[in-house]
DNA sequence: TCGTGTGAAGAACTTCACAGCT
DNA sequence: AGCTGTGAAGTTCTTCACACGA
């Protein structure tokens, strides 16, 4: 077991290897090697074990790791075994579309709100069932339900102050996806996502992979 | 003007860059600071400079750069000055809000098109007027549109095959939502936006965070 | 023998510190 | 004086290589 700080891409990893994990339970199988998980994932079987050995000794040595026991180890370090609370500001078609998304709640990521400003959109009723409310009442509602995470998908000029009211009222941490950087306390926890950005490194790659030829 | 290989993380935050230089230009700052551009972003000056070395000399010594000059320097480097093509391929929740971003046609991402297997989805009218269309359709409607690049919004156990039909269909580039790790030729252009992974990240800063008070 | 766990080496990326242009 | 551009140093992350247990 390393005792150093733990190298964030470390941290998405092993969330990988859970959902892979998920798939070799799924179809019965017991043991797996670095070596195996590796050649499923594109990662090289020193990093997985490198990964691991951050946290414990998961592995037998001659053997591999139990699938099972591998997995209920990385859902401890990631925190997976509970349910998170989730609200959304921003009721536009991300933000709906992340309302709906099956696979949030899946995982354990139960959104229990969505908030807009428009009066458009307040009181529009979800899929799931769920209905935008007033940002006015965030404070009151995250509290209530006491909401761990908070979604940003308004646009870039608003999500300051949508950050600050989120911060202000209890909120655990913030997924971030406009545009957008914010000014957070630090360590405060911040996850980034970024469409824009993506499609343009994605058309910097294009553009540099012919030039190459 | 250095010569090496570009890191990743530059390309992101050039287009980082462009983003606040089309706000500063906008506001009417005619030059600007690598320290002040970092501090807008919190980038380290020297990060910026280093940034902006790897590709010509930018700036003039104690003045800094010209605001106007440089975005177009970084708009030629990453491709921004021409419009690219976009294809959809799953019209679930996130496909059709993506279809309908504002963010990326502004951007210069056209969405021509959006696919499905689904026969329920298939015919569906977007907010932009476009229509879902079959995806037995997508190599004609990809080589007559001239699709650049192509994004995967389908369940994760559909989208290597998804990515094998854009790949044999001319496309130059994928964004991938789907939690599936894809195999595609090497150096075979390819972003991943894994919503879920960033969850799980999130969660696990927080519950560090918790433990460490 | 097989495959883990881990120091040590290597690669990638960031920051420093300063020469040199304006 | 002010600020860039860039080698060199520093930091972070990945890969190697091998001792050691099953």
């Amino acid at each position: 077991m390393e005792n150093r700080k733990i190298p964030k891409p470390t941290i998405k990893r092993l969330a990988v290897y859970y959902r892979c994990l998920e798939n070799l339970i799924k179809s019965g199988k017991e043991t797996i090697s670095s070596q195996e998980l590796g050649n499923r994932l594109n990662i090289k079987a020193s990093q997985v074990r490198k990964d691991l050995s951050y946290f414990g000794e998961f592995g037998k040595r001659g053997i591999g790791y139990q699938t099972r026991r591998l997995q209920d180890g990385i859902a401890e370090i990631l925190g997976i075994k509970r349910i998170w609370n989730v609200c959304i500001v921003g009721a536009g078609n991300l933000g709906m579309a992340l309302a709906n998304y099956p696979g949030l709640s899946k995982s354990g990521y139960q959104i229990k709100a969505i908030f807009d400003v428009s009066s458009e959109k307040i009181g529009k009723k979800l899929q799931n069932g769920l209905v935008v409310e007033d940002l006015k009442n965030f404070e009151r509602v995250a509290r209530k339900e006491k909401i761990h995470i908070g979604v940003i998908t308004v646009p870039a000029n608003n999500a300051q102050q949508v950050a600050d009211l989120m911060i202000g009222s209890g909120i655990e941490g913030i997924i971030n996806f406009a545009p957008a950087k914010l000014n957070i306390p630090e360590n405060f926890p911040l996850e980034e996502i970024d469409i824009s950005l993506t499609f343009r490194a994605l058309s910097f790659q294009i553009t540099m992979q012919k030039s190459r030829q």
